[in-house]
DNA sequence: TGTAAGCTCCATGTATACATCGCGGCGCTG
DNA sequence: CAGCGCCGCGATGTATACATGGAGCTTACA
């Protein structure tokens, strides 16, 4: 065998192919067949199906009625509504958190990250891999802090997603300029949102919440309304059908 | 081989499977062993593993990390955590609809469910069988509002949930009494909802939509303060652990 | 020439044998 | 007695052969 990384053929299989649908190799609504697919990566129907299944779990692929799978197509309003849902859950996980109170240790872990991502900022240009990490850590705890377990599940599920994420678009190189703007600004919303749950301010927080989201929306728009040159940069938009 | 209903081995275990997790029958918690479910379903690996993986998705079971699936644990906790997510993103629904605005032949469709509605009343007893069907349409119809296929689907998602649905704790026959006033509370609402998106009330509609879906878990509650002998007659809540 | 029946092929469904891997018990050894 | 390592079992992973069933084509008959 060859010695790709991974264990199991089923796990290099998902690997492969999340990477051919999110790199818009295989185009939304592409029917995918089990046989085909075990030829070509060099291993049985068995683990390809294994492979799928997870895939669709991640909703990257749909199930065919009649059987088999089809990658599902993202147009540029399901990649702008999918972020909305994003803002919305991250916002109820803020209000959430608000209303019912966050542990101070949690709250202490909370401001510590804030502190963190300034410290990147310190940089003549910023470390877009560890911002990446901080700020990606920084939504997970604030969907932790709403202390609920099925809130939790379903933004890591929808944030899984690759133009959902929140660190999705950063690592976009083209308008440099504008990011250190955009990214303090991002900042003062984390910290906003942060004294917002603090104060128990479940309103605001959620208000804020979902505005931070609009950023990530914003980012797309522009990204779509510069042609090709500009899209062709960033890999989270590969996927897109239209 | 025996006469049950459905065409596929596979289809067949997925209803077993989940009848017997929703009964309460598989604990939260209870490992599936693939060997031993194939025996007692008398029935090879293989269509078992399709059904576990579809129960994957459907937030059911988990997966283990070394592999495997393990049944899914419900708290009282995550059941009205469930149900507040599903009045967020019904809410988002409401309010999209209100922004974007709907096309007058859905909104004469709405109308029309609300009517049909109202006509459930007029029986002595509420024939409950079919106003559920109804008021999951009404529900329905209000998700492809907001015009938007990935809510729809994630409302779709989390309304999959037994004790998640619109229409979940219908079926419980105890308090026959409050029955006629709640609904039609419920009624209200939804006259209310339809009117604040056809004026174009974003706000309005998405803090109604969110009210509307309080009353389950209302009911919820109410069912759990109520010792054992209202929670029999309650299908939707077999899956509890605690 | 149109229609309908049947056939054939292809894709998924199913069973089963074998591989692999992790874990726990048991025994050996220092 | 303690620690290490080996062995074996049980669970999932994988390959493969065969079953099934539907869609499209072809052919024969009206």
């Amino acid at each position: 065998m060859q010695e790709e990384k991974s264990s199991t053929h089923a796990q290099r299989a998902l690997i492969a192919l999340r990477k051919r649908i999110l790199g818009g190799e295989l185009p939304g609504g592409t029917r995918l067949f089990e046989v085909a697919l075990a030829e070509e990566l060099g291993i049985s129907r068995t683990p390809i199906r294994a492979a799928l299944s997870r895939l669709a779990e991640e909703a990257l692929l749909d199930r065919a009625p009649g059987g088999g799978f089809v990658v599902r197509s993202f147009a540029v309003a399901d990649v702008v509504d999918t972020i909305e849902v994003r803002g919305v859950l991250e916002g109820t996980a803020a209000r959430l958190a608000a209303e019912r109170g966050v542990p101070p240790p949690m709250l202490a872990e909370a401001r510590d990250l804030l502190r963190q991502i300034d410290r990147v900022f310190f940089g003549q240009s910023v470390d877009m891999e560890e911002y990446s990490k901080l700020n990606a850590a920084f939504h997970r705890l604030m969907a932790r802090m709403s202390q609920s377990d099925v809130l939790c599940r379903e933004i890591e599920r929808i944030t899984a997603l690759p133009f959902a994420s929140p660190s999705a678009f950063l690592d976009d190189q083209s308008h440099q300029a504008a990011l250190a703007k955009t990214l303090s600004a991002a900042q003062d919303q984390h910290r906003a949102l942060i004294e917002a749950i603090a104060n128990r301010e479940g309103f605001r927080a959620e208000s804020l919440a979902r505005e931070h989201a609009r950023a990530a929306r914003r980012n797309v728009e522009f990204l779509l309304s510069h042609e090709a040159a500009l899209r062709e940069g960033v890999p989270s938009l590969a996927i897109l059908s239209s």
